[in-house]
DNA sequence: AGATAAGCGAGACGGTACGTCACGTCTTTCA
DNA sequence: TGAAAGACGTGACGTACCGTCTCGCTTATCT
């Protein structure tokens, strides 16, 4: 259950529990209306920009009064950032297929999907947003971001002792730059973004990682290889 | 000169002058005018951000009458988009020094520059505004992204007719994940954007380019290495 | 109490109350804001004309968002025949003297130092913007004119009932013809509007109706004066 | 032909005649483009008010710049009263019965068909818009009802030489009321504006005027009805 | 015939007020 | 005491006209 960076009074007390235990005095926070406003947010946000999606038209869809919205979440960044996070929590996955290659252009694949499906505006609109509002980058970053990248260090990792990949590779250097290529097309949206595309990008990039490992390793795999093609050249 | 896709009648009729030599009937538009909006578009985008930005703002500061600036623009991005590209329309132009490595690197270093400038926030401005509105987004594509890339085509060709970069290399995939690296610490943020990450992403980017090129050539240039490489590591 | 015809909510609501008693949710409606507003229109009304009077000066003088005026009246002349109406709530009633030569004269007496004040210029105003607008026009019927002329009907009825007037009088012809004197003069200013005029008018209206009492009635009072007459005519 | 007291330039050098009969230099005015102006303000003046009129749609209306129209009239009012007079020149004379009321309700009829029809909005439109424009109430009072009241004055001195009319009556006490309660109807719309009311008024202000003659003129009429009168009563 | 002058259409200019919208805060009643 | 409802002051929105201006063109008179 991720907790908001931005919320100033927090997820906690959902349903009226409180961290200690005890219940406060008072009418409890109603769970109905938190899911409700969720909704109305990731609902409204596949229609209208950042920008566009108002507050007002939040507690109106679903059936709140604007001053609850302001109660708990203080601005719109943080509203929406929370409802993406609680929507998105268990996805992205890497999986281990033995290849570094194979594991980052199906984890990439499965991004692709959510960047092409309507989550793909809430994506845009956070990164979009995030230009204005520090924190809400900030959350994107903690609770999109960051959970994601450490999968993606192990994967790497992974890769480094099987030898595919360099062991002095910066493993941000290498993730920013291949999914950077995905961001870029995303935002700027002046080529096709593809499953193509996204092989391309991985074969430049961790072919240009591991074509920099030490020659030992290489040509332990392609010695015979180049023996071959000198000889072949030799031979012209 | 450029001419804004987005912008209704045009920059051409600037102090009067139309493509075929004729002059319309009427007043013709104020040049003034034009530059004191584009130099307090400027000016007040260095204070606030995109969302900030008001168009009563940039009338106000520039002795304007607000009709005057919804006459020539439809709305606040095609105004920024049009300041901001004539700001920049002599910049970020690519070298020659017979490196690929050294033209890219050096342009990005440039690039760099802009975005750590106070130039740096329309960037992201427009990036942000356009996820909104498309024809913004295609604006900057035509105004800023498409003049440098012709450039970047030419420097990359360059470098394959040297031999540096294989000949069957999509252009577009290596740009895109060259500056798409980029585009992603700065908009993102999660990680410094400097000039030595410059220098690693083009290292493995066009290394990895370099890495696929025909065995004939890199031989040509390294295959004394690669014997003596071959001669030292039997020798173990 | 009035109430506008033209308001969309109603006075109504003043301080909370609602007709059947129950209160609505919500914060209610500020009396005093309400009452701010009719002070201002009223104030700026005698220093400019109903077209000079700009809801935006109104909201502005009375320290009260423009919203705030809108959301109760939907347009200028809405506000500003409330305003006035509440203003003239308990004048120019008519006296009960035993003659409606004097009862009517007083009362327009009164109307004429009303149209001589500031408060003249807002009666030019409505009746102004009337012609423009349908719903203005009907307001100032139905919150000035109306409850004014109830009091004439009983004023002249009383007359008839006395034996001043003939019972088949108009009553709406007769008034008409007197106010209309008023209004002419008070809208086209070809002449002066003065006490003297009025009493002309009076003289020759009531005098004209009175004229057209049965014989029987008028000899009643004036026989011996007739039969005088006839004989100081005849003794010629 | 008519000249408006608004009209800073005068109508004078329609077609290029100036006073002293010389012709000044330059391109004279174009008579075509008056004639159009005229023609849109009365043409826009039956859809919208004096103040929905705009000058700039009159200009449009008339394919005529604006600066034309502003070129030969000051304001909004003055071009109005001034296409109206122009439409209004020859028309509600005052026929010559022989009796009072028949040549006052004649005319008023004539009026009445006046205000009834599309021009009624005009007439509307300039007691307004005088509200606010002294100069144009000046100029409708001057251009329209000066002209026409001068007639009426002969038609009322007709009378009070025929011994219709008492021979100290007020003329304009006396037209004020007439025509008043026609006004007062037009402009409030509290009752129909008919014929029959027209007959109604004639009858209750001329009624009263005469009654009001010296005795010895009524009684030369009436003496054997208030003797046959007298003495039915005394039969009683 | 050419120079000079003024009116013409078109339409851009700096302004002002419009009526709307959403902001974030507040005040009230109900549960 | 939380939540709904909704009024509040604020301020930018994009529009419509204002009355003025600057153009190139046209139509006249005056050298």
């Amino acid at each position: 259950m991720g907790q908001s960076v931005l919320q100033v009074r927090g997820i906690l007390g959902v349903s009226g529990d409180r961290p200690n235990g005890k219940r406060l005095p008072g009418r409890p926070r109603s769970e109905q209306a938190r899911r409700a406003i969720f909704r109305s947010t990731l609902k409204l946000l596949q229609r209208s920009s950042f920008t566009g999606l108002t507050i007002e038209a939040v507690a109106a869809d679903a059936n709140v009064g604007k001053a609850t919205v302001y109660r708990w979440w203080p601005n719109k960044g943080a509203l929406v950032v929370d409802a993406f996070a609680s929507s998105a929590e268990n996805e992205l996955h890497f999986p281990n297929t033995g290849s570094v290659y194979r594991d980052i252009s199906l984890q990439m694949t499965q991004f692709l999907g959510i960047l092409h499906s309507q989550r793909g505006r809430i994506v845009a609109a956070l990164l979009a947003g995030g230009q204005t509002d520090p924190e809400l980058l900030a959350a994107f970053r903690e609770r999109f971001l960051l959970p994601r990248r450490e999968e993606a260090y192990k994967t790497l990792r992974r890769a480094i002792k099987r030898g595919e990949l360099p062991p002095d590779l910066d493993l941000d250097v290498a993730l920013d730059t291949l999914y950077g290529a995905i961001y870029m097309r995303f935002l700027i949206q002046h080529r096709p973004l593809s499953e193509s595309y996204i092989r391309q990008v991985c074969r430049l990039v961790l072919g240009g990682a591991s074509a920099r490992l030490p020659l030992a390793r290489k040509l332990r795999k392609s010695r015979a290889d180049v023996i071959s093609a000198i000889a072949a050249e030799a031979a012209r």
